[in-house]
DNA sequence: ACATTGTTATATGTAGTACATATCACAATG
DNA sequence: CATTGTGATATGTACTACATATAACAATGT
């Protein structure tokens, strides 16, 4: 056998492997927000390692919000939010720029894929928020001011499909999209600007029109974007 | 003042406590994959802890993908996999409904949406693939396989959007996937399979036919699905 | 001189012990 | 009978000791 065969040993650390060992005893027993599990000591006593090492996987579940540990009262299962860690990896600096690009990408397509939603959930009040916005964005010719509203408008879209985690996810993504905006020349930006739908388009359309044509006027309007990638 | 203004005292642990501080740390010492951090002596000295807790911070760290260890260099930042814990807490026993429902949306959000992707990257060898899944469900009556055509119908549609992440992010939202579709009855099912838009359709207006096009037949594929929100 | 092998210092990995602390159950108290 | 004290218990924190892998360098042999 040559030698390039010989692939290396198991990188994963003892407490790696007490992690995976924990989260299939987990799913075996079915356990579910609310159950108790066995104490640190029995879990040590049970894989044969000790209590730091079991504390140290415990710790990252506690972290995902899996776990919660009371004094005394031993362990429980806990409802995790799934997203709630989601922002310790959002960071820029940490993440490469393909990654980051692909994750603006994603949020072009949610935007082309929400009109439905809009159009099951909007309500009276919904669209005089909307129109403020748009209001305010008329009334400015400040770049930073403008630039706020733009995200303010696209947030209150978010908002008013009425969907809790899409909603989330997108303002876990904003770092990035600063970050990818924030990369655009002066002309670029102005290419964005001439975009020939504008958010007054948007919303008068979601007021009297229907999914379709929002879906059509949301690709004009991302167009810009759309075509940079 | 009323008892009722008593807020609980602060429920962070000291583990909490410091890997928030580590966090904030780690962003203003602007620390990006390659860089060196302090060894764990002199973190627990600087912050007046013991290596054991120290320890059970950085492990947090580590399992995000954040830092890696290595015996006698010390520790370094790296480059986590922003979607590679998400699998932790995708488990439907540890989730509620409502956010199920909510995850659930979003794929059919993506899939509205990914059409200016698919057209944007499709190629011929992508389209035999199509082609080749959609005749093997047309050949099949048998409704277990038919589901797995399905799946691989839409898993293919992730691939050929050419953007990882979103493909991956949807790999991650399967179970859930799984979940909902488990809780239909067999007349939903049937409501289901009735739907007017077929794959077939959606392939061939992938192949011959615009965005748009694709767009409403989309639309009508899942109208099913978008009924039922 | 060069390549290989051995040695040492070092930072992380693991284990074990001791004690602090919060909580429950139950006894003591008035 | 309601409140307050007390002890048992499981987790939280700290400290120590040693194992282990790695880098840097010394020793060795050709």
């Amino acid at each position: 056998m040559p030698i390039s065969r010989l692939n290396p040993v198991s990188a994963l650390s003892q407490v790696d492997k007490i992690e995976r060992k924990l989260e299939e005893f987990f799913r075996a027993e079915n356990f579910a927000p609310g159950d108790s599990i066995p104490k640190e000591m029995d879990l040590a006593e049970a894989m044969g390692v000790s209590r730091t090492a079991i504390r140290e996987a415990i710790s990252r579940f506690r972290m995902l919000g899996i776990i919660e540990s009371r004094k005394n009262r031993g362990m429980i299962i806990t409802r995790p939010d799934f997203l709630g860690n989601m922002h310790r990896v959002m960071n820029p600096k940490l993440l490469d720029g393909e990654t980051m690009k692909e994750i603006f990408e994603m949020r072009l397509v949610i935007e082309m894929g929400i009109g439905d939603l809009l159009f099951l959930r909007k309500t009276e009040e919904s669209l005089e928020k909307l129109e403020k916005i748009v209001l305010n964005e008329e009334q400015t010719n400040n770049r930073i001011d403008r630039l706020k509203y733009d995200v303010e408008f696209h947030s209150m879209l978010y908002k008013i499909s009425g969907n809790k985690t899409i909603m989330r996810f997108q303002k876990m993504l904003l770092p990035i999209f600063d970050y990818v905006d924030s990369g655009l020349n002066p002309k670029q930006r102005n290419m964005k600007k001439a975009g020939s739908i504008t958010h007054r388009d948007l919303l008068d359309e979601l007021r009297s029109g229907d999914p379709e044509g929002f879906r059509i006027k949301m690709h004009t309007h991302l167009l810009y974007y759309l075509e940079k990638i």
